[in-house]
DNA sequence: CTCATTTGTTAATCTAGGTGAATGCTTTGT
DNA sequence: ACAAAGCATTCACCTAGATTAACAAATGAG
């Protein structure tokens, strides 16, 4: 990820701000959507289906950029709830901060590679869904972000996965076992 | 999607060239990755896992642009295959043209607003995928490519949905049954 | 035109993962 | 400190979709 210094030359009004466990940053549907850079803690966005079932998105701990860039980028509500997994120290970034329009050259250079990145790891993330087992999916997780396991509770692992929660740890006691 | 006039202000140096069905414009692992605009015809672009099978990551049509910008991005080989379905006329960009440390400002706002666009489709295909049903997601995809179905091989829609081909088949005999 | 390949359909299994419920364990709040 | 809520695990089911196979229709190459 982009280094603290280049990504507050973003904006130069961002505010740093210390959020508790369990806040809630952003709710679909809302329109003032906001970008957060993660100094300290850990973030989630995720969606919730018509059978209140949560789907988590992505994560992002220190060093991560969370944000809605497309509700953002489209002036549409957002898509995604954004919460706090543990108690974070937040770079606060308002949206018209990643407005293409509104950016300078450095800048727009600057969005073009997360933009770049984030869209490699989506690229990745649908390749999984489509062709790989739950069990696969649980150790390229494992592989691609070793410090999450101890920071988040299985069940959201497992809903990042696309699992149920009891299929997640019937997959772990298989692991644990055969070794 | 962007007009042909603007994509073109990318790259003085593209080109038009016409291709026939079945053609491959790019093999996963090549470093020579391209991006193709299509001015007519239809491309896809897809991985092959290690059982051999398919599985196709997006279609490109009339006005789309295909690139495997993820590799470009980071100078890696291609990760996607990418062939074409119809005899097709399209719009050869080389791959520096995707190089950000290389382009204008306004080239850059352009590309920054396509990554933007394709991110937003890639973050539906990914709720999409871990939370609805093989019937939800071709009733979704009937939505989002009306001009699809007639032109697309069921097989490779099922491809794209993530199902085989005979789940596809048994889903479309529900619907049609049941109206 | 004709034979061969690819495509779509249907049907009979099989299986990964979902659902629901019971059991302990750990957090949380007061 | 205690009750209450949330969490992970296990088990007994159930179901969506995979697999295999057979067959008919469409496509295509020589």
């Amino acid at each position: 990820m982009e280094n603290l210094n280049e990504i507050l030359s973003l904006d130069s009004k961002a505010k740093t701000r210390m959020v508790k466990k369990g806040e809630i940053l952003q709710t679909e549907g809302s329109y003032s959507s906001l970008a957060f850079y993660v100094k300290k803690g850990l973030l989630r966005s995720y969606t919730i289906d018509e059978k209140g079932k949560e789907h988590i998105f992505m994560f992002a701990s220190e060093g991560w950029l969370m944000a809605d860039i497309e509700s953002q980028e489209f002036d549409q509500p957002a898509e995604l709830f954004i919460d706090c997994l543990e108690d974070s120290e937040l770079v606060v970034f308002d949206r018209s901060c990643f407005k293409i329009a509104t950016l300078t050259e450095s800048q727009l250079k600057k969005n073009a590679h997360l933009l770049a990145r984030r869209t490699a790891v989506l690229q990745r993330r649908v390749i999984m869904l489509m062709s790989a087992s739950a069990r696969k999916r649980y150790n390229r997780f494992l592989e691609t972000y070793p410090e999450l396991p101890d920071r988040v509770p299985q069940r959201m692992i497992a809903s990042y996965l696309g699992v149920t929660p009891q299929a997640l740890s019937t997959i772990r006691g298989k692991i644990a076992r055969q070794k």
